[in-house]
RNA sequence: GGCGCGGUAGCUCAGCUGGUCAGAGCGUAUGAUUCAUAAUCAUAAGGUCGGGAGUUCAAGCCUCCCCCGCGCUACCA
């Protein structure tokens, strides 16, 4: 299927974001599944690359920079530092961690631009955008505050109101604000490059879909994931439009200077984060004496991007376009993009602190890298959201690692110190005993380890096809056949009568030893080199032990030879007690605000500014009576109600459909703002408002009298 | 309401272009075993593949309708 052998690979991880830590959700979603198939093809002795690094520029950045006081240099050392240090002590093997604020990044991102611009893949537009002339700048859509035109709320942001959750533009804000100085900004015309993407539609739909670029096959389109191609194909539907390449921001990459217009100007993020993967090559290659352009240029290189799903139309549609504007670069053979990872059943949240942190995972749970691999690719959301539960992590370690894995290591060194001191036995070559796959059968040394070869083979293909989880199933597989292996042949017991078939049983046992310790190397690389040096064999290489192995096996030779000897049996992984994963169960819940716990006072509005008393005194306030409600067609929050005023009725559109359902409103008594101007929605006229209370959760409740009160009469 | 993605054994999830696809791991039950960190091995449990209708010789897998969850989006004066 996926005939389209290259002789290098070149795999890039998502670039995280450097103003904040890493959670487990980032793992399992992008930089395990990486790390696993680029450790892989290291031990297939296969050229690959891994880059990475700190994405460190764009408004976020600024406005938190601005918020703390400090420099925004000062905010993204500190998180790439964090972030870089994580990924090492948690055995991503990065070849290189590079980050987009060194020169050598702005160099080729502007290069790019350049091209692009050269190429005539640019218009230029003329906008109006907010500018702050105290501050003399533009405002990025996050740096203009103002009310919210949906709730109301005084401190919404240009490009969303966090209270309400509305995606918003800045022309929508009321009374609109500099974030800078608090004063209203005023609209100033200024220019700016948009990429044609719409011009790139066609080859774009025909390459994703196909993988066809020009009539040349590029890529396999049956090995993508369908919610990758479906989630393309989506957009490419609606079609595509130009797209802002630049904007008015003080942090990132300048817009060439010389290039007219181009002050004050920064390349956006798809025109900086993405190209980060090629900065990063470059440097890695100028560390390494070797030629970027190899991995870049190439059409033997196999580009790899693994990302989370947030990110494929960015990876699958406008960076390559990008890329194939440019003229010179290959395109990624593929996207294999991961779903969201929840936990404990909740999405993670940053704000409300519900995550586990890697960093600090490391540094309560030290020790225990593996562990949390192993649970994070054994849950890895390859085709739907997943979830990580702390029960779940202790329930994995404790029966797959510590019980079947580490069992049976541990029963193979066991028994081969108290048969043989230590020394791997010699065996008669035909000698027959039970087979660890299958009960039944009778085997020898040479059939078990070609069944073993063939396991490993089926492991890395399932690695190939981007199916981790599968894979770590596979690799699990072996060692519950060594387990069978042992439990079938009871070595332990008839080491007196049958000395050569218990050799022969240890001798084999062996290999699956040595053949797990390299299999496990791209999921527990920790443990694997632990295991190694038990075994008394030299550190990895990571280069080809693998393809050696099974080169070894499928030949009928071992691949650890009589008389080597071996460490004494040391525990290769510890069972996780109830108390630890407590502890971590309550420091979740406790550093989140629990359901019904008092709302924090932040999520209180703040007070508007006073009025006098004649403004108040226009607000004609009645009480009234739900007399008929009735859900509204085709709007999800809207209901329709009617209320009796004493002296009239009037229809009342109300957006509180999700808080109460028709018939249980009906008959009760509310308050109504009765001099409202009407105000059509969904074409049904709404003739007042009904006074609702809301809490932090965003529930609502009638205000009403606290005892039955007649209609229409005033309240004040 | 529209669009997208999901709803498969108690739990977590696999099931490619329709025909051994009704599965795996964990949990549970029973038995075996004691070399091994109460670890291991074997066997079983019988889930109307969200509900209904349809297409087909044949449907978790295709079509239509409905219900539920999630994301984006519209409506919340």
């Amino acid at each position: 299927m996926s005939g389209l052998t290259k002789q290098r690979y070149l795999v890039t991880a998502a670039l995280p974001y450097a103003n904040g830590p890493l959670h487990v959700g980032h793992l399992a979603g992008a930089y395990l599944p990486a790390d696993v198939y680029v450790r892989y093809q290291r031990l297939m002795r296969r050229e690959v690359v891994f880059v990475c690094g700190s994405d460190e520029h764009g408004a976020a950045i600024t406005m938190r920079a601005h918020k703390e006081g400090v420099s925004p240099r000062e905010i993204v050392d500190k998180y790439h530092v964090l972030i870089r240090d994580t990924f090492q002590k948690i055995g991503i093997a990065f070849d290189i961690y590079h980050r987009t604020s060194e020169p050598l990044h702005h160099q080729t991102s502007q290069e790019i631009f350049r091209k692009l611009l050269e190429n005539g893949h640019f218009e230029e537009r003329e906008t109006e955008q907010y500018y702050d002339e105290s501050a003399k700048q533009f405002l990025a859509d996050r740096y203009i505050q103002g009310t919210c035109p949906i709730c109301g709320n005084p401190d919404a942001y240009g490009d969303q109101c966090e209270k309400c959750g509305t995606s918003l533009s800045p022309d929508q804000l009321l009374h609109p604000r500099s974030a800078l100085s608090g004063n209203p900004p005023v609209k100033r015309p200024t220019t700016h490059w948009y990429f044609k993407l719409n011009e790139h539609e066609a080859w774009l739909r025909e390459w994703i879909n196909t993988g066809r670029i020009d009539g040349k096959q590029v890529h396999d389109p049956t090995t993508w994931k369908a919610h990758v191609i479906g989630q393309c194909n989506a957009w490419l539907d609606q079609g595509l439009q130009p797209r802002a390449m630049t904007r008015d921001l003080d942090w990132g990459v300048d817009v060439p200077p010389d290039i007219p217009n181009a002050q004050g100007k920064k390349l956006y993020v798809w025109l900086d984060a993405p190209i980060g993967y090629i900065s990063a090559t470059k440097q890695w290659a100028a560390d390494n004496r070797d030629n970027w352009e190899r991995f870049w240029k190439s059409e033997d290189t196999a580009l790899i991007h693994f990302i989370g799903k947030d990110n494929i139309v960015f990876h699958c549609l406008i960076f390559p376009a990008i890329l194939r504007a440019h003229g010179e670069f290959i395109l990624p053979v593929n996207v294999p993009a991961n779903q969201f990872l929840n936990l404990e059943g909740a999405k993670f949240s940053t704000s409300r602190n519900w995550a586990v942190w890697v960093h600090e995972y490391l540094q309560e749970l030290p020790g225990r890298e593996d562990d949390l691999r192993y649970n994070l690719i054994k849950n890895m959301p390859e085709q739907r959201d997943s979830e990580f539960t702390w029960k779940g992590l202790q329930e994995t370690t404790n029966t797959e690692l510590v019980g079947n894995l580490g069992g049976f290591i541990q029963r193979v060194f066991v028994l081969v110190h108290k048969n043989y001191g230590g020394v791997v036995p010699r065996s008669v070559p035909d000698q027959t005993f039970r087979s660890g796959w299958n009960a039944e059968t009778i085997t020898t040394t040479d059939q078990e380890l070609y069944q073993l070869a063939k396991k490993l083979e089926e492991m890395g293909a399932h690695i190939e096809h981007f199916q981790f989880r599968d894979a770590l199933r596979v690799l699990m597989e072996i060692s519950s056949a060594g387990n069978a292996l042992l439990q079938f042949n009871e070595p332990w017991k008839v080491a007196q009568e049958h000395p050569e078939q218990v050799k022969a049983v240890l001798f084999t046992a062996l290999q699956y030893v040595v053949a797990l310790s390299v299999a496990m190397r791209p999921f527990l690389p920790f443990s694997a080199e632990r295991l190694r040096a038990q075994l008394n064999l030299s550190p990895f290489a990571d280069d080809g032990e693998l393809v050696a192995i099974l080169n070894d096996l499928l030949e009928g030779n071992a691949i650890l030879w009589p008389d080597h000897r071996i460490k004494p049996p040391e525990h290769l992984f510890s069972r996780l007690p109830d108390e630890v994963i407590e502890r971590q169960i309550q420091k979740l819940h406790a550093s989140t605000p629990r359901e019904a716990a008092k709302p924090l006072n932040d999520s209180r509005p703040p007070l508007k500014d006073t009025v006098p008393f004649e403004i108040f005194a226009q607000l004609d306030l009645r009480t009234a009576t739900i007399i008929a409600a009735e859900k509204i067609e085709k709007a999800d929050k809207l209901l329709r109600l009617t209320v009796d005023l004493g002296f009239e009725t009037r229809t009342i559109v109300a957006g509180i459909a999700q808080h109460y359902s028709p018939e249980e409103i009906i008959g009760r008594q509310v308050l109504v703002v009765a001099n409202l101007a009407p105000r059509k929605m969904r074409g049904i006229e709404s003739q007042g408002m009904v006074l609702m209370a809301e809490d932090a959760q965003g529930r609502l409740c009638f205000v009403r009298p606290d005892e039955n009160w007649p209609n229409g009469f005033a309240v004040r």
